[in-house]
RNA sequence: GUCUUUGUAGCUCAGUUGGAUAGAGCGUCCGCCUCCUAAGCGGAAGGCCAGCAGUUCGAAUCUGCUCAAGGACACCA
């Protein structure tokens, strides 16, 4: 449990370290220049180098010469390069300095990652700082629909990889159990149930009601238990009394589907609670303080305007009920205040956009930091079969719902293609390619080079070989291209995994598992390693250890079943 | 109308804080199993990076305008 975590990063340690070797020769080059904005790059293509650098180009104007004799002057000074991760520096093009790594580079790669097993790719970026994720927080008035269903997948990955950045994550959801809703929600019930014993026509429903088949599900189970004893109370005691009923049950449901859907939250938050332990009327009064607010037509009024955003807003409304504005400062600044979170993100449809300006200047104007708030909205999603688009409506009773989703489509496949797009796009589901179960669908590309990997050691144990001491293998031997290339990218899974967490993007991680995937594939293809010579094939056997055991970790973030043989 | 997201191959999308000949998958066409899983690999074809102007050594990327699509502009959440 205690054991000793290994943060390894090799690709940044790379780009580190031509950094300095490079600050290092401009410094004694050119000793009385400052230096320039430059940048160190991977080339997209590598007969450019591993690592490349136009700090030539940049500081032409500056040291007032040609990209070229600088690039030039900066090689000489850099002269021998034993000792560092790098064989040679050569000058190419305009003046880019191209650094190529050298063998112990890529026998380090492998070596480490056959050490840092299944923690390589964790990092301590985040530097232990507590991050809030709050995802889904789907109505308990009904079942979730399919934007639940990419939140629910964008907001478990992007939590894994904060986690695996270093970072200290909470995930949460938040339970919208009072206000507007829930009335609406009893009122529904209300409906159903007296509909029940006086007719369909005797009580009509509101026009913004719920529609849905499970209101009129959940009204028939009350009355089997209850019978007509309803009927003739008031409707505040039948509305109070039947949402007590169903939305415990709604609110089981929500849990059983999310944790079918591999999601296990830290914290369930209760809304209600913010209500009865007078956090709400605690923020009120502390913006009415601070002068943010004011009265009119009977409302209480935030001055979201004077805070960054468009118009001001309501709080409490004339009947003097709060709006979920008010509580959902209430919220954060519990999360901020009461938690101690350094940040919260917060996924949201993009359909709430208009909210994120006020909330974040609501929390400055409670004398908090408006900026520790991250949204992360994302676009609805289009289902499609066959090119055809799949309509969901809430409102209708025939929405497709998670389940129905997950009913059709495998979870590997439903949680592997939300997060293929990022957060931002507009994506489009399709239902057949979710379902296919051949090499159209990402999911079962990727799961093959892994269950490839150990068919091979499996076949490779059967004839006695197995994978010896890392100390004694010769790594060097790895020298075919698609050998190179795939321990280069191995190498950049860290790096990849932070630049999910700082771009709140996990979609990074599922396409880098495909890329991982068609370089392995690409890797056997190419190279042999059941016939291979002894020392060669022990080489490789490391070789495809390290890739099996990325993969793992990769598959393992998104929660995508690491199949051994398929 | 205001705000916001998006526009890259026939389709779905990448493009690493401005870099070298703009990439991948699907689809189309042509190849590769006597051999560790062909659920794989290689090759070909396919582009006015929506358009125009600007910024500079250099733009799909940054700025401005135009066009097109999605979303938001409630005493709903």
């Amino acid at each position: 449990m205690m054991n000793e975590i290994k943060y390894l990063n090799p690709k940044a340690n790379a780009m580190n370290e031509a950094k300095a070797l490079l600050c290092n020769a401009a410094a004694k080059a050119f000793p009385d220049k400052a230096m320039p904005n430059f940048v160190i790059e991977i080339p997209a293509d590598n007969k450019n180098g591993d690592i490349a650098t136009n700090f030539a180009l940049a500081a032409a104007k500056l040291f007032g010469a040609p990209p070229r004799n600088i690039a030039t002057a900066l090689c000489e000074e850099l002269g021998d390069l034993s000792g560092t991760s790098f064989s040679r520096a050569e000058i190419a093009g305009p003046g880019f300095i191209n650094f190529f790594l050298a063998d112990k580079w890529f026998c380090d790669v492998v070596s480490g990652v056959l050490d840092a097993g299944e923690n390589y790719g964790r990092t301590q970026y985040g530097e232990h700082k507590k991050i809030n994720v709050e995802f889904v927080s789907a109505n308990p008035t009904g079942p979730m629909h399919l934007g639940n269903a990419r939140g629910g997948a964008l907001g478990d990955c992007l939590a894994a990889a904060m986690d695996w950045a270093g970072y200290d994550v909470t995930r949460e959801f938040l339970i919208n159990d009072a206000g507007n809703q829930i009335i609406k929600f009893g009122k529904s019930l209300a409906v159903r149930y007296l509909q029940i014993f006086k007719g369909e026509d005797a009580v009509a429903l509101a026009e913004d009601g719920y529609q849905g088949e499970d209101i009129k599900t959940l009204a028939k189970e009350f009355a089997d238990i209850h019978g007509d004893a309803y009927t003739e109370k008031p409707m505040d005691e039948l509305c109070r009394d039947i949402v007590a009923y169903a939305l415990p049950k709604n609110v089981q449901g929500l849990k059983d589907d999310l944790a079918k859907y591999r999601i296990n939250y830290d914290v369930w938050f209760s809304e209600t609670t913010l209500h009865e332990s007078g956090a709400i009327d605690k923020v009120l009064k502390t913006l009415k303080d601070n002068g943010a607010t004011y009265e009119s037509e009977g409302a209480v009024w935030y001055k979201a305007s004077e805070y960054g955003a468009e118009k001001d807003e309501v709080l409490v409304r004339a009947n003097g009920i709060p709006t979920y504005f008010a509580a959902d400062i209430a919220y954060h600044y519990n999360k901020f205040a009461q938690r101690g979170f350094d940040t919260a993100i917060d996924v949201w449809g993009a359909d709430h956009h208009g909210h994120v300006a006020r909330m974040k200047g609501a929390m400055d104007a409670i004398g908090l930091d408006g900026s520790k708030l991250d949204v992360v909205l994302m676009q609805l999603v289009r289902l499609v079969r066959d090119g055809e688009p799949v309509r969901m409506s809430k409102r209708t009773g025939k929405a497709i719902t998670l389940t129905d989703l997950l009913d059709e489509v495998p979870i590997d496949s439903a949680r592997f293609f939300f997060n293929l797009r990022e957060p931002g796009s507009q994506m489009e589901f399709d239902l057949g390619l979710a379902v296919s179960q051949d090499s159209d669908n990402p999911v079962y590309y990727v799961q093959y080079a892994h269950a490839r990997i150990c068919s091979i050691l499996k076949n490779l144990a059967a004839e006695g070989i197995v994978l010896g001491d890392a100390d004694t293998c010769n790594f060097s031997l790895l020298q075919e291209p698609s050998e190179r290339e795939l321990i280069r990218f191995i190498a950049g899974l860290p790096d990849e995994i932070i630049a999910a967490a700082k771009n709140y993007d996990p979609a990074r991680i599922t396409r880098y598992a495909v890329d991982l995937a068609t370089l392995y594939h690409k890797f056997y293809n190419a190279c042999r390693v059941k016939d291979a010579e002894p020392s060669l094939c022990q080489a490789r056997l490391a070789l495809c250890t390290a890739t099996k055991t990325v993969i793992a970790n990769v598959l393992g973030m998104l929660k995508i079943t690491i199949p051994e043989s398929m």
